[in-house]
DNA sequence: TCGTTCTGTAAACGCTCAGTTAACTATTGC
DNA sequence: GCAATAGTTAACTGAGCGTTTACAGAACGA
């Protein structure tokens, strides 16, 4: 997930909340002696600045960035509504700004927007189980750090069961819930299609999908379970 | 005095009452197809569009525009708060935007900051991504250090994938995002469109949009992706 | 206006994958 | 240990999907 990095320490109350509920890890920093000492290896997504102490110091902070002692781009600044007029153009000190108080929705979107555009878009959606990870964007799936090739229908299945760890289904259930509501088809479709993906997998991992006899099938084994 | 574009006619009166008293010259423009008869040699400082009418129809003359039948720049949107949910910024139609109703000091500073920053030519306009470069302000793509003459869907197409690169579309989402949004049409149009860029990639890059079987297709190719 | 290029449609082709079947193997209960 | 039951495996076929090519109309530029 992403991090940013958030100044001042403290911050003002409602930023951080929605960075939390948007999902963005924190890196709190105060002073620019502190920003200093920050590795720029950390490798920060960009950088959130809040005037809530005070607009000088920020913009010094800014520039302070700027000149590259933190290489961190991109920069949103968010200032107070009534400071807005202190705001030099001609310093490009910032990549965008919000007004505080701030609007939610319109946080989230400039945030997203800054991300994109250098590149460091939100981390996407993805599955993870032990040595298991399903990309639900780009449609891979990845078992040990090697690529699985897997087809479409393997794909659904899978990622079926991985989002339901540990949860026994019957075939039946398999086939309403990943084949479609108004499919009939024998059930054996679904044994065939775990055993390709098992066969996929390798020795090593076929595991990760058990069977429970007489029952149906479970993903997840024992020595992933952290519950 | 700069002259900036205004979108639609007539425009919400704050907009053009905030410009007038910020001292900007307006020409104001309805339909796309009055502004296909707009001549790009007018010199337009930028455009500022509103959603007072439709954000549907905003956003399709935004894509007119971006498809330089105007080659007018920076963008700037306008939209009604509680349409912001509808932004997908990503798709880069717009250099920034602003809440309506309007602050006006806030409108202020981001004309003036869009304004000041096209004219230092710091405005990002260059994607990316392995071998593949292209510029959005120019409409150029590269390919090895080879120039790729793409005709104008063609472009359209291979710079939304390259804009998202490891995700998958559907033919169905390409075809409303990338040809429009009330665009009803075959989705072997995009096959066929694929194909064309493809050939034209040559082989050894031909697999830069790969094929998601039963999914639709995906730019990128795994030595390309960092992650 | 004419010729060229671009765009979208349609149809034929070829290949992959999903689903079936059936033989085989493992597990359970008697 | 045997029979019954359940799961595994392999081979096969048809349908579905993507590719490719050809073509016609639209848009464009000379």
């Amino acid at each position: 997930m992403d991090t940013l990095l958030l100044y001042p320490d403290p911050p003002p109350e409602e930023v951080q909340k929605l960075l939390d509920s948007l999902g963005y890890n924190v890196k709190l920093v105060s002073a620019p002696l502190a920003a200093s000492r920050l590795e720029p290896e950390d490798g920060w997504a960009g950088a959130i600045l809040c005037t809530n102490v005070s607009v000088d110091d920020t913009f010094n902070f800014a520039r302070s960035l700027r000149k590259r002692e933190i290489p961190v781009h991109p920069v949103l600044l968010v200032i107070d509504q009534k400071e807005l007029v202190k705001l030099d153009l001609r310093e490009d000190l910032f990549d965008d700004f919000c007004k505080s108080p701030i609007d939610p929705s319109e946080f989230d979107a400039r945030i997203k927007r800054l991300l994109f555009r250098t590149g460091r878009g939100l981390s996407p959606k993805i599955v993870e189980y032990g040595p298991l990870a399903l990309n639900l964007e780009t449609y891979q799936a990845v078992l040990d750090t090697r690529p699985l090739d897997l087809t479409f229908m393997e794909y659904e299945l899978l990622k079926f069961l991985a989002c339901h760890p540990g949860k026994v289904f019957s075939r039946e259930t398999l086939l309403s819930r990943v084949w479609g509501y108004e499919y009939y088809g024998g059930a054996r479709t679904v044994d065939v299609h775990v055993r390709r993906l098992r066969a996929k997998m390798g020795e090593r991992h076929e595991q990760l999908i058990e069977t429970v006899r007489s029952v149906g099938y479970r993903f997840g084994q024992s020595r992933w379970m952290s519950s």
